[in-house]
This record gives C-alpha cells, structure tokens and sequence, in this order.
DNA sequence: TTTTATGTTGTGAACGTTCACAAATTCTGC
DNA sequence: GCAGAATTTGTGAACGTTCACAACATAAAA
C-alpha cells in the first residue's frame, strides 16, 4: 500500500495511508481558469477575459451572467499568464534601502517606509487588484543598479516606487527609463524624469518656526540634515524665511549643521545649550536628531518645554514615546506611498508623463512645545 | 511630426518631438531570456534551464560558458514563465491581519509583524531567489477564507506564512490544505497540520519569573493575556510554576486577567497597586499592557524599578522608548519568520511533513526591573 | 568489439492569459 | 428587406518557462 509520511515531530513519525490522505481530501485543488468560467456560461473564454478586464463590447445580460459565475466559481485570475499573455504584470515593486532597513533593525527601530506602504501604496494596489512587492536594495549605486537590473527583468513591474535614499539615485532612474517601467519617488524633490511624489519641505518649516514663535519664542535655533538632500537645504530655508518674515534675526551659532544621526543632534544640541546665552527653542531636522537634543537637555537638567521647546521633521513611530512625546512635522508617508501607486497604476504600465505631485504634511502638537517662559 | 508629451507640470507642458525621444533612448529595453542565453551559448534553451535550476547532468565546461552568458546579459529569469511552465512559483505570501494592521497605524504604531518579517522570512526568501509578498487579510473567518482563496488562485504560491491571529484559523488552515498549499504558523503553539514555529512561552514565563525571583522579589503578581491565546494560558502556568519551584506563594489577587489591551493593563494595573499589600513586580503579559502598569504607577507616584519592577513579553519597537524602558521577553519574531520561510522553501511546492519549530526567545532586561528594596 | 548503462542534450507540448484579427450577430436607415 | 455600419463574439498565435520524454554521446562492462 501506498504510504505517506504526514507527521513527524521529535523524530517520532506518524504515518497516514494513501486512502487516509484521500479521506481527508488532501489533494491539490485545481483553481478555476477562464476557460472553466466560458464552459459554465457557454462562451468562449475570450468573452470571460473581456468581463474581467472590464473590456466594452460584452452584452450585459453575458457580462451579468459571467460576473455571477466568476463570484460561483471563485475564480480570480492567475497573475503570471496574465503577465505572460499581456504586457501587464499588475504588479508594483517598492524598492527600499537595505542598510537603512538592517540599521533600524538592529537599533530595535521598525522600517517607517515599509510601515507606511502598508496602509498607502498596498491599500491602493489592493483596491486597484495590484499586487506590491517591497525590494531590499543596496545603498551602493553599481550594486542597487544591477539588483534592480534583476529584479525588473524578473518580475517585470507595471511600476516601481523609490524611496529614499534611491529617490536621488538617477542612475537607477535612467535603468527604468531605459528599461520603458514607470517610476515614481517619493519623498524627493522635482526631477526631470518619473512621477515625484514631495511634501513642501520648505513650508513645514516655514509651518514649524511659524508655531515656536507663536509661542513668542525668539531664540529659535535649527540643527540641519545631511546636506546632500535637497530636502535640509529646504528646510533650512524655510526655516530662515519664517524668522526673517517675524523681524527676527539669527545668530550665526544657531545654525548647527547636522547629518540626521543621533550623534550628531547631540553634537549640535551640546553647541547650541552651551553658550552662555542659549536658544529657547531648537528645531531639528528629523526625529532622531530631535531625540539626541532631548537626551542633552535632560542631561543639563533643563526642562522641556518649560525652559527649552523642541520641534522636528519625520514622526516616526518613536516621536511619540520620547520624553516628553515629540511635536513634530508628520512627514505624509502613507499619502505619497498612495499617491505614487495611484500614479503607476493609471499609468497601465506605460511610461507616463512626468510630473509632481505634493502631498499636505501635518503639524504634530505634542509636548516638547511650549509658551516662552521669560 | 510625431510629438509625444513628456512634461507637464501645473498645466504647463513641455513638449519632446519623436526624434528626441529617440534620442533620449526611451523605447522598452526587451530583458533576455532564455533563449537569447542559449543562442549566445550555441545550446538549446533546455540546457540553460538546467544551469539556472541548478539541475545535474550538465558537462561543466557548458555550464561554466551558460554561466558567463548568463552574467553577460544580465539574464534572469521570468518568474511569471517560471510559474506557467512549472509548478513552482518561487512566490511565498505572508498573511497579515488587516485590523491589527490599521490598527496599529492609528495609533502611530508600525505593524511589527511585518517590520520583523523583513529582516527574518524576506532575508531567506531573497538568498534562495524567492519573492515574499504581504497580503492584509480580514480577520472575520468568512472573509479571510474568501481572500485567502482568490490569493491562492491569482498567486499560486509555493507556501504561505500565517502570522496571528490567523495562525489560529483553523479554515484557513484547511483551506491551504486542500489547495495543496504548503503553509506554516508562526507566533503559534503544535496544531495537526502545517509547518509551526513558535517559541516556547512557557519556558519564557519561566525565565521572566525567575529574573525577578533573583532580584530579591517574592510578591510577584501576573497579568494575563486574552484567553482565547493558547500563549496567554503557557505564560501564565509559567508563572506560576517558577513560583512554585521557589517556594513562593501565589496570592489570588495577584493573578488579573487581561486582554493584551492598554485599558485591560489599567485595571490589572489599578487592582494590583491599590491594595494595602501590593506585590513588588509585575508581569504583564504583552508590552502594552506593561505600558499601562507604568502609567499606573506613575499616576500613584510610585517609582519604577525602585519600588516596583514591571516585565513584559513581546519587546515591540516601542519598548525601548517607554518611561523607564521596559525589562521584556523578546519574542522572536524575526527568527520564526526565518525559520518559516526556510521551511516552505525547502518544501519546494510540496506539501511538507507536520513539524513543529522552537525558536530561541530573548530576555531583554532594560530598566523597569531592580533589586527588591524592602 | 559489442552491449549496456549512464550521462548529456534536444524537442514538443503545456501552462492561462492577452493580443490582433476574423467571424458572426445585431442594429440602422432607407 | 437589405446594404452597410456597429456591436458582439470567437479563433489562433504568442509570451518564457518547465516537464516528459526522446535522442544522442560517452563510459563501463562483457
């Protein structure tokens, strides 16, 4: 008799016969194909792909009675003979960095980019029967380039979504253009190619500064990011446009450079409180560095907000579990991720026409923010 | 002439004639395939599959020159034509909940399953040349059932991870069974069928216990996670058998019931510290309940580990970041998805053997457990 | 050397779609 | 009632693989 081994734990086996497995019906179940759908209804199969893809020219009573037994039968189209039949995947590709998702790992940190696309660009595809897929890439251009290399010609996206850093990557902007898949970055800035999905950096810390003086704060200092993304260098400006707007003027000391690491916020807070006549408030140009600025002010025992407000750029999950909970400015993760998906699927998986889209940002009032207190 | 509208932002657009497009090179760059390999290599495309599969009975000087083509050009192969020709979809989907998911976003929150997933299941899937694919399940029975089925049949996959609480439907379970799907649980205790990989809370129970034990606590009291987990049942009896072996005894009052929810901790938490004899540690069964005894106990301004050591299990992102940071047993999350992913590869599409996986867990001792002070 | 086994390579069909086009049907206006 | 147009339906090929098997080449055994 024909046997089955179906059990084994610990080295102990239990064997099920051939006509127990049958019994159970552990058997591999055939999906239905469109072919089963055009014998039910007695079409050919032509007339149940033209239902499905939503093609005009089908009578309605037909199209009725084949959506009734697609819904019977269960059936859902088979992706990949779609793929190969057409010159449609239905697919989306995120690409996100590696370092920085292994980096956030190892710190005990979730991967924000990722999160986000959960409940932006995966709820849209879900909506729109596209399937995403996220992709670790190298931060090393010649090694991101030849992943992607691979990664296109084997799954051949309708579309592909770079997030930082890969949105300033346009080595890998040209592969997709060359390789005909539309693209779309998000969180950068304009580009000359592809479908740009931004925030106005430059009005949320127009936004932010706007809020400290509010408060009547005047002494308000700013920690820069990493100079080579264009996004600190707008923040930067945004940040000297609203002061300059208040009459306010900056001392030169409370520009501090910073690159968005945890040690450099402690760099800069450390300069910044250690004058004899420090800022009264600090922005930082993104959570991390805002953390390290905290951890110095709780250091010198000065208290926040009551004698030091601080407000940053990004709201990852964290800001809200720092002491006190950071205000920050939301940076729209979910709504770019969404909004780059829309774009590609509507592209059908042609290149489409290129163009920027920016995306509202969020003022987050917590409790690193506070009144001038004299 | 030909023009084709390239540009177009804010209603303004700029115009490419055909020859620039030309020019530029956009035209859809066709990916090799087999065989353009097996015409470079003067051999039949059968004999590069065999190299690509990694299939004997290939003469070593052919598969050394199918290599260097296959390098040359970049070749990789298409995963749609993979899973039409063969019965392999080297596809592997993770099933996440959708509440849980949105859940979690509401409340700022990452989905940790996913973020551990990436680091463990899509590491593994990337070294064997397997996609992973999340998909956001419902965690009504019927509409799972009914998601799960038109995944299968559009995806096909060569195995399926399912993550709580869907690690617990049996349906699904069943479902995957007779479609002949290899699946596996993880975060999940022994079942009758499927690939399972857990940890062993018990033993974590154990161990949380008797970390506290060695710091001179004897009045240990234990929130419960909802009942309807079969961990929320293992970590209690863990519990309470360290107790036993070091001859502590249990005070009823110092068993709450919980539901994994923050409002479930406040009232364990609150039961727990407004006696006249309250334990000097607790152990929450999850971080969130955990955070909740925090915010009790600083509510009665009583000081955390001074004069209560407060434990937890799961270790989200967001442990580090509680006031003080929180003492956990870190589920390991990442590993079990490793080990899942390991084990639905190796199955290669066909149903595997019931086998049951322990993984290792993690004791992560921060800064809500100290000595016992009198 | 012949036979047999073993290792290596090639061939044709199949997978489930879409596409391009051809065929059949229904509608329109006279 | 009919030609012609418009709508609806069907057919055959193609996509890039794998599978089953056939054919060929080489090595081992007789």
């Amino acid at each position: 008799m024909t046997v089955q081994k179906l059990r084994s734990i610990n080295g102990f086996d239990i064997i099920f016969t051939f006509w127990e497995c049958l019994l159970a019906g552990i058997e591999k179940k055939k999906s239905p194909t469109l072919k089963d759908v055009a014998a039910v209804c007695g079409v050919s199969y032509q007339t149940v792909s033209r239902v499905i893809n939503n093609a005009p020219n089908v009578k309605a009573e037909v199209r009725q009675r084949i959506e009734a037994a697609i819904e019977e039968l269960g059936y859902a189209p088979n992706l990949a003979a779609r793929r190969m039949g057409g010159n449609r995947s239905y697919l989306i590709i995120a690409i996100n960095d590696r370092a920085r998702t292994l980096d956030n790992w190892k710190v005990g940190r979730g991967n924000d980019w990722v999160d986000q696309m959960l409940y932006g660009a995966m709820m849209e595809c879900e909506e729109h029967d596209y399937r995403m897929l996220f992709e670790l890439v190298d931060t090393e251009s010649s090694m991101a380039t030849k992943q992607l290399e691979r990664a296109l010609s084997s799954l051949r996206p309708d579309g592909v979504i770079l997030t930082p850093p890969h949105n300033e990557n346009q080595e890998l902007a040209n592969l997709l253009t060359k390789n005909g898949t539309p693209f779309a970055r998000i969180g950068s800035s304009r580009h000359d190619d592809g479908i740009n999905v931004m925030m106005d950096d430059k009005a949320a810390a127009v936004t932010a500064t706007d809020h400290l003086i509010a408060l009547g704060h005047e002494k308000i200092a700013f920690i820069s990011g990493s100079p080579e993304y264009l996004a600190s260098k707008l923040r930067l400006e945004g940040y000297r446009e609203a002061m300059a707007k208040a009459d306010l003027s900056i001392d030169a000391a409370w520009e501090q450079p910073g690159d968005f690491s945890f040690d450099s916020g402690m760099t800069g807070a450390r300069s910044l409180l250690d004058t004899s006549n420090p800022p009264s408030a600090i922005i930082a140009s993104n959570d991390e560095m805002a953390f390290a600025v905290l951890h110095v002010a709780n250091g010198k025992n000065i208290e926040v907000p009551v004698q030091l407000s601080v407000i940053s750029f990004e709201d990852t999950p964290g800001a809200r579990f720092s002491v006190p909970p950071l205000t920050a400015i939301r940076q729209p993760t979910a709504a770019m991720s969404e909004r780059a998906a829309h774009e590609l699927i509507a592209a059908k998986g042609n290149l489409p026409a290129v163009t920027d889209h920016v995306v509202e940002f969020q003022l987050i009032i917590r409790e690193t923010t506070g009144h001038f207190n004299g």
